[in-house]
DNA sequence: TTTCCATTTTAAACTAAATCCAAATAAGAA
DNA sequence: TTCTTATTTGGATTTAGTTTAAAATGGAAA
């Protein structure tokens, strides 16, 4: 990572660990979607000594400065897009990879809802089957 | 529930138990969206040596038939529709109330996406917060 | 450069949600 | 009424995530 991605961070608040930058770099450019299970397996190969809470702290750190958006999607777990621009996604309920759609959708809500509701973000979740699941048996 | 309603869930397939009697008409036209555990501590009620399992292998079975959604949008919590219908949800991220759209918004991915996977269902979820929610202290 | 304090990491215990299992039970077809 | 098979039960187990308190450390300030 460039110095000056990791001064951008420091000036964000961010405390720049060892741990915390291989998380970042593992994160930067990534678009797996993955678990804190899946960060923790790979920082853990660097940091052998490494917690499962400092994955849930610095996931919550960028969390907080909208550097990562958690996902809701698959079933049960959380999953984390480190691309914070608003986006879509599709879910292959086989593998359960999730694969970033950018379109802009009309899905503005009637009065009758806002009325009622502040709604912050929208979020469309596609449910299917990828290319590569598609005739593989169940 | 009416005896047409029971055969008709016998038809398909379902062992009508008691514990099932009543795990169906807590969700009759329930439209709070409850978790298992919601499900099961209204059951338990009526049935207190009712289990967990019970809940989740009734919630499967009803599944299976399409006779319930399983929402996944509180983050490590499954919650539950008893409405089989497509459409959209709005949830209030202070109290975790999940609120049903009944819209119908233009969403048809773009050619470059449905090559590779092959979309089943679509929904769309509204995060915000409502209005009993609003101006209360976070 | 050194000091120091607030933040972060760690390991382990703990909680919550969901699943699994084998034995006992009961629905409903025959 | 009998019998087969699916379901229920209770408890153990697994998986995901959170909490805790002590030790370590980043980086601001001296």
């Amino acid at each position: 990572m460039t110095k000056e991605k990791i001064e951008y961070y420091r000036k964000l608040g961010l405390k720049m660990t060892p741990q915390r930058l291989a998380i970042l770099e593992y994160l930067e450019g990534n678009t797996s979607h993955p678990s804190a299970e899946d960060i923790f397996r790979h920082v853990e190969e660097k940091f052998p000594s490494m917690s499962f809470a400092t994955v849930y702290n610095t996931l919550e750190a960028l969390k907080e400065r909208g550097l990562v958006q958690e996902l809701s999607i698959e079933p049960g777990k959380k999953r984390f897009d480190p691309n914070p621009q608003p986006h879509h996604h599709m879910l292959c309920e086989r593998c359960h990879r999730i694969f970033d759609v950018f379109e802009e959708f009309p899905v503005q809500l009637p009065e009758k809802y806002t009325r009622n509701f502040k709604v912050k973000r929208c979020e469309v979740v596609f449910y299917g089957i990828c290319k590569e699941c598609q005739g593989k048996e169940v």
